[in-house]
DNA sequence: AATATATTTGACAAATACTGTCAAGTCAAA
DNA sequence: TTTGACTTGACAGTATTTGTCAAATATATT
């Protein structure tokens, strides 16, 4: 299994990479640069339009980048939980039964 | 795929069949019945204790009930994304990983 | 039907978590 | 040693959560 980034690891790099300062990023989010500092360092989490805006701003693929924040999200709901494992397990099984009852209609 | 039932239909369920009340049950967690029938309708969520005290007051198997418990609140997360079901397999893989890492150690 | 009991509903309050600002602090480069 | 970029933590305002209570509704029993 190879290492993915994390949301925060992708922006800052990408961000460098293009040479802008977390000032120019975060006047765009119209927040504050601490802010754009702590998402990029994992302490805080993006909002949803947050990180849109951010794949925007910083030419990265918006669909990748909001299924790793989503994802990021979910491990956050039971990281410490034993049973987070399982949990995931049942709940892909529960969203295919719903996706699927949906196509059905 | 087989249909699953929510955590409250389940507990509804088996609360019923043992002939207790909401205020019988409700008294046991030391909350209000109110909320008791709100977690019975998924009208609210039970916090993970009081999940963990209901599976005991009602004889019902403590991991199943917590592992379901835990699927329904990371369904809560996506249930509005288009994405989710990717989210659900990245953030599989990534437990996948991460679990890999900790045996490492 | 009238009463009694069980459940549901919604308004409210208190506690907690979230989101952002600001100013002071650290760090590295010039 | 000054400058600019970033980090940190205290703080305020807001939103969300968690519970209580009383009134409304539904279900049972007489």
């Amino acid at each position: 299994m190879e290492y993915i980034k994390l949301v925060g690891e992708l922006l800052r790099e990408k961000r460098e990479e293009k040479g802008m300062l977390l000032r120019h990023v975060s006047a765009k989010l119209d927040i504050d640069t601490a802010i754009l500092s702590k998402i990029e360092r994992s302490e805080r989490k993006a909002s949803r339009e947050q990180i849109l805006k951010l794949a925007e701003v910083l030419d990265l693929n918006k669909e990748d980048l909001f299924v790793q924040y989503l994802s990021e999200k979910i491990l956050f709901e039971i990281k410490d939980e034993e049973l987070g494992a399982k949990a995931l397990k049942v709940a892909e099984q529960q969203i295919t039964y719903i996706n699927k009852k949906k196509n059905e209609r």
